[in-house]
DNA sequence: ACCACATGACTGACTCGTCAAACTTAAGGA
DNA sequence: TCCTTAAGTTTGACGAGTCAGTCATGTGGT
């Protein structure tokens, strides 16, 4: 081989279309996205056989970060509840340290572009939350629902909150303990 | 007077905007919506000015048209738990029979085509859900946060139910009941 | 010297919003 | 009642602009 792809340039592709489609929306131009990654027009088309195949890769790259920024340093000797507690507000500050991130997944969270078997590979890489999520509702009153149901719920919460502590960030610590607070009564 | 431009004729163009952005999401051409409206292209711009304010209109109109279904019928008389149930389950009910239009809400509830102002006008218009939900929570553990995070809480809650009894409607009126029940147990 | 990758001008298709002409209706006069 | 007129609405072709994706040419690593 001559010259080999470069994988930084697809995670760079990757980057900057989630900034872009954070800021402008899903219909930020494929033009933008390569401009801000710092790759021509048609470098893109050479990485990402097209717009949606781009979108899709994104949506389960910002999940699995997502879940990767969650589950770092999760004090695994630590009871259930305070396990969750670390999931749930890991969860809130990565979606509060990259709102342009969090903006374009829920952009893409509701777009037909997005694939269910991309939402299949995304449930996929959000596994080890899912897991502790059965450890902690095993006992409680969700414990016979669909655990598919009891992550829906979950991600809700979460998502609201975030939108809370955007809105209102003075008070953002104190909405991520009492929205805890009531997703584990609701639960567990 | 010669001839005047009929309300019919407005609400056919929303109700058609409903149903195209539902299945074809918020790039649907106008020119299909006047379509499947029974207008021309240009009529559709002589009762909206762009784009944008149709967008903008719907959103409000479908918000409105949501909390009317919900309190319709509404056992005033019984005990607030009864009454919020009454709620949760014609919001659920509403949006079961209507899927293209609350696909196209939640479309238009990440669109940045919405105003804040439009949002405004939404909130007033469930104002009665609103009133209800203050009444539930005012002795519950939420009682002293914002009541608007509450509000938001509760609508991500009701929104991931409906998700899940689309998916599987078998089991649609035990998700129902087993979220409201969480919910009560959050709140109140 | 070779060849795979990178580039960006270009294409064809599509979309919002406009506009001048065609049409419809209410009202008033005959 | 019936016709005329004026004031409005409805129409659909069109202009101006945008965008996803292509391709001929340039470039750099081996």
């Amino acid at each position: 081989m001559a010259r080999p792809k470069s994988e930084d340039k697809q995670n760079a592709i990757l980057l900057a279309a989630a900034r872009v489609i954070g800021t402008h929306g899903l219909s930020a131009p494929t033009a933008m996205i390569a401009k801000e990654a710092g790759v021509s027009n048609g470098s893109l088309f050479a990485y990402f056989a097209t717009k949606a195949d781009l979108l899709n890769r994104l949506y389960v790259e910002l999940k699995a970060e997502m879940a990767a920024g969650a589950l770092d340093g999760l004090p695994t000797e630590s009871d259930i509840r305070t396990q969750m507690f670390h999931i749930w507000s890991h969860l809130l500050r990565w979606a509060n340290s990259c709102p342009e991130k969090r903006r374009a997944l829920a952009q893409l969270s509701v777009s037909d572009d997005v694939t269910s078997e991309s939402r299949q590979n995304a449930m996929d890489e959000i596994a080890g939350i899912i897991q502790l999520l059965e450890r902690a509702r095993e006992n409680g009153p969700m414990r016979d629902l669909p655990l598919d149901f009891v992550a829906a719920l979950m991600t809700a919460l979460t998502d609201a909150t975030i939108d809370s502590m955007i809105r209102d960030p003075a008070n953002s610590d104190k909405h991520c303990v009492a929205a805890f607070d009531g997703f584990w009564r609701m639960i567990a």
